[in-house]
DNA sequence: TCATATTTGTCCGTATGTATG
DNA sequence: ACATACATACGGACAAATATG
């Protein structure tokens, strides 16, 4: 195994920031991939001169974060690093709402819109035939009833994808992922009736390179959305 | 103290998830706001039936989502829910960097842009003479060398304030905080020579509510740092 | 299918560090 | 200065999951 930072400080019991600090230290010094083995928790224990419930505790805060992954029985890696504890996060802050119930809801949609309306020029000039057609079977597939919110999550994350920014595509899955988790709790439904008439317009517009209407189109996508949030605020 | 979900599970262990879901859902079902004191690891053993350990490892868990804080020597509280998990995972994947060692950089670059690009409309329409005078107030203060780099941070932080979309201030402070964080350690350098200039550009536009103005000054201030990046790339 | 080794999961007892009154 | 309450840390034992032969 590659060399671990070992304790310096004989004689003084390492905190547990420090512990994960190590660790982190550890994965970026040997340049670890995801999915890269990490040493068992006795190697760890031994190599950082701390005990077993301190390296455990570490591992537990860099698990949280995507950073490992642990696997029960069989070992422990180097995490996705995905925004999966942003969504935890953002979920846990939406159902708990301090005072304004929608507000988590209302300023998620606010930044997805963006994130396609804003990007709108770009998107259009990158999509090809091939990511349309892909669109194309995405509602379709709606239209069947086969996994319509699946197909809806995979809609918007295509849509951002010619950007070629990987963190806004993350983002748009994360934020989506949230809000399908909230919006029941507030008893918001996920699906509009005409959800797939609405992503039609979308594709039809990117089509046509009309970026004008693209434009309308993803507002008249999220205008539904935001009137049902703005009437359940009240 | 409050009820709290007990283990009608009896003569199972729980599952360290287990335990985690049900603080979660004790600060729910309480509706406990930021700050609020939670059991302490005693009592939250005794009520959910688990060891120490397990409970230990579970607040780790909430404490790095930070849905929970633990104040060493004093109790456990309900967490800000601040955005501390996404800033740490960022940089955590920016400094490690798969394969593109700019790219996280670039990307997180981008989103800010269009945070104040793609609302400048909303933007210009809502900030006011106050909140202009505070932006003045920071740039004269980056401009005297007084903690240029808190002074550029509000400034960004303060721009988009007027969108009332506090999700949209704490993920524009939060790709800051992972920029300012990375950028050294991949030889960037975080303050540009003429930022003080730049931004005073902003400001004008914004005040003469020049949108076209406004676009292109935003543009001028992230152009340095996109260029940057992307000669660094190779 | 079964036995075994490896690794993580859980639990308990105890001692230490820290903040409050 | 002292006592109390609490989180932190340690080590050992056993249970559960996983892979290999």
């Amino acid at each position: 195994m590659p060399e671990l930072v070992s304790n310096e400080r004989v004689g003084r019991s390492l905190l547990r920031e420090e512990v994960s600090e190590r660790i982190k230290r550890y994965i970026l010094d040997n340049r670890l991939r995801p999915g890269a083995p990490l040493p068992t928790e006795n190697e760890l224990c031994a190599a950082l001169g701390a005990s077993r419930s301190s390296v455990r505790e570490a591992i537990k805060t860099l698990d949280a974060l995507d950073i490992v992954e642990v696997r029960h029985g069989h070992g422990t890696y180097v995490g996705e690093l995905s925004l999966s504890a942003l969504v935890e996060g953002l979920t846990f802050r939406g159902l708990l709402s301090p005072d304004d119930e929608f507000a988590v809801l209302s300023e998620l949609v606010e930044v997805r819109e963006l994130f396609e309306r804003g990007n709108a020029e770009r998107i259009l000039g990158a999509l090809d035939t091939e990511q349309l057609a892909g669109l194309d079977e995405l509602v379709d597939r709606m239209d069947r009833g086969e996994d319509t919110a699946g197909a809806d999550r995979a809609f918007h994350s295509m849509l951002v994808h010619p950007l070629g920014n990987e963190l806004v595509c993350q983002l748009t899955d994360a934020f989506w992922d949230v809000y399908t988790t909230v919006a029941p709790h507030l008893g918001l439904p996920i699906d509009e009736h005409d959800t797939v008439a609405l992503h039609r317009g979308i594709i039809d517009a990117a089509r046509a390179e009309d970026l004008a209407g693209f434009t309308k189109a993803v507002a008249a996508h999220y205008a539904p959305l935001r009137h049902r949030i703005s009437a359940a605020r009240g």
